[in-house]
DNA sequence: GCTAGATAGTTGCATATGAAACTATTCCGC
DNA sequence: GCGGAATAGTTTCATATGCAACTATCTAGC
């Protein structure tokens, strides 16, 4: 990659990133905020606990990368909804494991297969080589974007 | 690409561009808060008018993507700190040129070569092959998202 | 088994956000 | 050139956010 001195927002990467994701994001919000009155951290909850049911909220916010206060608030307003069912875990006092519950399964089922179809949709302008590749590099981003964090 | 039925987030690209999104914005971020107490959309509306000076709010929003109240609000609070100029344009009585005043062009310019620094040390994963056809897909799924948006 | 420190999760508060209403100006059809 | 629709930008208000402080529980060292 070149070397730049200036700074042009359409060839800086992070940039560039935040306008695919802020469309991605906005494009499947649009269907189940309307469909189901979910906020975007309310479906992330969801979508972590229909993938692995049982998470404590803490792994929840880990497994998002959300902040544990918007996770709590997000697991209430579900939880008012009966759309989660929470109960004690049985060796940590301070722990609560989260399951969707019926009503929350149903929404998630049906969630579903639209963001998978959506997704289907936007990627349909790539070649599977070009697929795989992104996926690979982003791989590769997340991790030294970690690394960086940390360092 | 599979058809995929079941969610999996880390196989989602949605997701997985979130958290790259955000890992990366933070990492910037982190920098030109501390260093200058910049919010996010401050240093956005700041970067676009460093690279081209003289726009109205109204194309800062669209070239950023972001709300126009959270453009006037920014532009608000960089008007106080003295880091951007507002005139009246000449033929149109509702716009106002903005641009980055002396002070806003010094933060500039020491805020870009770390922006430039920072996407450098993050792209280093990668080969400039994978730079390039990283670089052409987001393209790609730009106006692919674009178009969906619109439909 | 008691106390200091760590961890899970919630709440309070100050700030950030965005939709909708508003003001001021311009454009357009006649 | 006049009246209604459109546009630039701001303000209002209700909601979302996140840090810091809090409660409750657990863990470790003694």
């Amino acid at each position: 990659m070149p070397n730049k001195q200036r700074l042009v927002l359409d060839d800086f990467l992070p940039y560039r990133l935040s306008i695919v994701t802020n469309r991605a994001s906005a494009a499947i919000a649009l269907h189940y905020s309307k469909r189901f009155g979910l906020s975007i951290p309310e479906w992330r909850v969801m979508a972590v606990l229909g993938e692995t049911p049982g998470l404590s909220a803490r792994q929840v916010a880990e497994r998002t990368e959300m902040d544990k206060v918007q996770v709590s608030r997000a697991v209430q307003s579900l939880l008012a909804a009966k759309r989660l069912t929470r109960s004690a875990d049985k060796d940590d006092g301070r722990v609560a494991r989260l399951s969707l519950s019926e009503r929350g399964l149903a929404i998630y089922r049906e969630v579903v297969p639209l963001a998978l179809q959506l997704e289907r949709e936007f990627l349909s302008v790539l070649s599977a080589k070009e697929c795989a590749a992104l996926d690979a590099t982003l791989a590769k981003l997340s991790l030294s974007l970690d690394r960086l964090r940390k360092a």
